[in-house]
Formats: C-alpha cells, structure tokens, sequence
DNA sequence: AGACCAATTTGGTCAGACCAATTTGGTTCA
DNA sequence: TGAACCAAATTGGTCTGACCAAATTGGTCT
C-alpha cells in the first residue's frame, strides 16, 4: 500500500541530509559528524520533540533512506544510535519510538537544548541530581578515604575558600575535588553515574560562564562544615554539607543561567515549529 | 604488513561466531540475539575481561569481519554498540579501546556477570549508590508530594511493615515506593539514573532469591521513621530514614548474594545451564 | 465475529566497491 | 643524528544492490 508514502510526504521536516544543525557528533570531541550522525541527531530531536509519541513506529529503514537521501546502512546506524539512547525501539517488523523513561541519561543535555522554555527547569533537576551524587560521594569519602585523600581534598577546599581566583581556575579545582572524592568513596558506580552527569555538553554549557559555585556570602562557613566533617571522618556530616553546599551552587547557577537564556529568548528562529 | 594476521592468529577467543553465551540481547526481552549483538557480546566481554587495556588499539573492521565470519556491516553495528558503552573509540584510523572510567553505567551488568570473584563489592556499589538515589528522592518527595503521593508512599509502607508476605510481592512493592518517590520528587534525571542502575540484568538477578529488603529486626522502627518524615515533610529526616533503610537492604541482599554464589563457583559450565 | 492463512513489509545480513582521513614507513634535508 | 616530510598502505564511512527470516497485514473461510 501506499499509505507509508503518504506518511512520508507529509513528513518532511528536513529534506536531505543538511549539513546544518547545532550540536550532535555525540561523543566526538570535533571532527565533522558523519552522516549516519547527523541523521541520528534530527530523528533524535524529532524524537524528542514529541514528533513521535512513544509506541509509534517510525518510517521503515527504506523511506528513511530515501528521506534523507542516504544508504539504509547510514539510517540503520543512525537508528542504531537512538536505541542506544533508549528512545527507540528497533526490531524486526518495523522501528518504534519509546517511552522517555526508559530513555538513557545522555538524552537529557539534547532535551535541554531543544527547549529553551523548559531549559532551566531540566537543567536544575540536573544539577539536583548532581548534587545527590557528590553528597553521597562526600559522604562515602569522609568515611573511607586515606589520609592522603582526605588531607588532598581538605587542602582543595581552602584553597576554595578564597574567592578571588579565576573562575577557570576555581571550576578545575572543584572538578579535582569532586573526583578525589568519588575516588575516595571507593565506588566506582558512582564514578560512572557522575559521568552521565557531566556529559560533554554540560563541560560546554558551564564552562561558557555558568561556572558550578556557591554564593560568595555562604561560601566559607559552609566550606568549612565540609571540611571539618571530612577531618573528623563524619559522614552524615559531610554528606549534609554538602548537600548544602550543592543547594547553594544549584541556585546561583540557575540564576545564573536563566538570565543567560532568557535574553536570546526572543525570536526562535527555527524554520517553521507550530506543532 | 602482515603483523596484523599475526595478532589475528594469536587472538582466537571464540572463532566464528558462536551460538552460545549466557548472558546478551543488550535491551531486548527475548528473541534470538542477532549476529551482531552476540559479536558486540563477545567484543564487549573480551574489553572488559581485560584482554584489551584503554588506548589499544582493537583489529580493523576488516579483520573483525574476518574472524568472525561475518560481514563489515555487522562488526561495524557491534563496534557502534561498543562505542555506545563507552569502551570503544571508533574513529578513522582504528579503534581503540576506552578506559572504564569513561564508560556507560550500563556495563556494570557485565561486568558483574564477568567476574565472580569481584562480584560481590560491585554489586554492592550498586546498591550502595542505588540507596543514594533512593534518599535523594525520598528527601525530596518528603519536601515536594502531593497529599495523595504522600497518602499512597506511607499506605506502601505500612504494608511493608508487614513481614508475612509473598517475596514477590513485597517486591512489587517496593518497585511501586519506589516510583512514587521519583515521581513525587519531580525530578526526570533521578528516574533516569534509577534506570541505569536498576537494568533488566538486575531484575533477572534480584527475582532469582535475592530480593531487596532489610533484614527483619530492624524493619518496623526504620521504615516507621521514614512514614513520619514523609508525614510531616521532613526532607532531610527523609533521607536519613531511606539511607538508613537502603543500608540495611544492601548488608542483608550482600550476604546472601554472596551465599548464593558461593556455592555454585565450583564448576564455571558455559555451553548447558541447567538453570 | 473469530480463527486462519498467504502476500507484503520490515529489519538483519551479506557481497563487493569507492572515498577521505589517518597511519605508517621510508626519504630527504638540516 | 634527528627532525621535517611525503607517498603508499591501512582504516573507517558510505554506497549500490540483493537475499532471507520474522513480523505485519489483509483477506478468506468457518
């Protein structure tokens, strides 16, 4: 029947492959992202746009080949992608759109950066979740760390004490203490959880300005319960501190960041999305 | 050059791809795993064992092909998977081997599966960090649910104060507090990484026994402490109660997955599983 | 209606080939 | 001796075209 060639008329959101498009190249650091990357990245954002409800079947292989005027070994390895990404289901019969929450973590910088609107909103979930895991990472770390560890992370946060500093400078020294501590937490989950966390994406957003600090007012007293609670090996201690620590950071960042975004916020220049 | 063959040769894991191994079909439920996925299996495994330390560099496409009988095409999905995981590289030149720490939590599964001896520690990193995300959605859930989540979290838990119960249901019910929690937390990136840790391998592995639940004695006081919180809004006591309660899980889920496995590490038989 | 069967569609895989970027190894030059 | 350099071999990225098995679909028979 013909009704799938209908389906794909009335599709069309971007005919051929472009070589436009914002961000994609998934994991690569640069280098231009190859086709079947490019394609992954406009059906993820279809995807995630809401394009696709979840259940609903994509276009076969074939008619996205065509579509995008590529082979059907380019889609499949675009496809590919998205199910990794757990926003698509592929399996002999036809090609599903999924559930978001079944999704992967690594969607969540692609949503953030489809939908200005709901930008802050996600990006502070991320930053809460963040939080969480460097909370039980402090925690963890104040219990078990060696003294080398505990006394190389003591040492970083006086360090941080001081608020004169580049925020260069400041953003490596909090990325060198985060890390000493999930190593000192002595799990490696947590490592591995930290790094969904902190994609490549979000090093760009924050690094761009959006440095993750604390208010200046709060910062010492709060840095030095921190300190105190890893001195004294105290976890519960170390994981409130910086639980608080990571409040104060979430809402200076999103201050932060919103009125970044909301000044480009004007006019959505994007071709025509009325959906 | 030829030095490549020569690697080839001294290679031979498992020449042609074999119909065996116990453990694949990445996100599908059932269904006979393709060629492809049995070989991005086998690369996986043989990565992960160690075979090939971070930067090495792994056979070409090419040779991939050869070795295991199949078609570029296919090695190129298997590979496009690895990469997905995080411990390839795949990039024109060659592909390289990742290092763990930049892998995808979605490996963990794996690996556990992979290693008996290291089994256990793993697993309980999992747990541990698994109680990590639990207490951070308690807190908030404490802090932000809706009376009826909050009337729906506390009727859950005081069923499960109830120890003369079905293992599988009290499992059920665990799922279901568990949800809500999230849910009433208002924050997607939590679901997203309870996801991660709470994979399909996991639910295979726990529904075999070794069901999450804390050991009997301290089962009433602890979760009363958590209704309270949750009544009375107590963020932080909230999570202090769930962390509590996590703790006790993992202690009591450790030893007896340990007993478990302890058991049947005599003979490791892959080819039959007479389950 | 409902069970049932056959044609079509769809994903899975294979075969063979070309291109561009990277590696690699030898060569030239300082 | 070593650093810069260039060309050939290697490697991933993609394409053309094709076949198979499983799933979907649509019509038929009861």
């Amino acid at each position: 029947m013909v009704v799938m060639n209908q389906r794909l008329k009335e599709w069309a959101p971007g005919t051929e492959v472009r070589a436009s498009s914002a961000a994609n190249a998934s994991s690569k650091g640069a280098g231009s992202p190859s086709v079947a990357e490019r394609i992954a990245a406009e059906l993820r954002d279809e995807i995630l746009r809401g394009r696709y409800q979840a259940g609903d079947r994509l276009p076969s292989e074939r008619d996205l080949a065509e579509h995008f005027g590529a082979h059907r070994g380019a889609i499949r390895e675009a496809l590919k992608k998205l199910e990794q990404l757990g926003i698509a289901e592929i399996k002999p019969g036809g090609v599903r759109a999924a559930p978001i929450e079944t999704a992967s973590l690594d969607i969540v910088p692609h949503l953030i950066e489809l939908d200005p609107p709901h930008n802050a909103e996600l990006f502070g979930q991320v930053l809460e979740m963040f939080g969480g895991v460097l909370s039980l990472a402090a925690r963890l770390a104040a219990e078990r760390a060696s003294d080398a560890q505990r006394k190389e992370a003591i040492s970083i946060l006086e360090q941080l004490m001081d608020e004169k500093r580049p925020l260069a400078e400041e953003e490596a020294l909090i990325q060198t203490l985060t890390q000493i501590l999930i190593e000192a937490s002595g799990n490696m989950v947590l490592g591995l959880v930290r790094n969904g966390l902190h994609s490549r994406y979000f090093e760009r957003l924050t690094q761009k300005g959006t440095v993750l600090r604390p208010a200046d007012a709060e910062r010492k007293p709060i840095l030095r319960r921190l300190i105190r609670a890893l001195a004294e090996s105290d976890g519960p201690g170390a994981a409130d501190a910086t639980f608080d620590i990571n409040q104060s950071v979430r809402r200076n960042t999103l201050a932060l960041w919103k009125t970044q975004h909301s000044e480009r916020s004007n006019h959505v220049k994007n071709k025509d999305k009325r959906s």
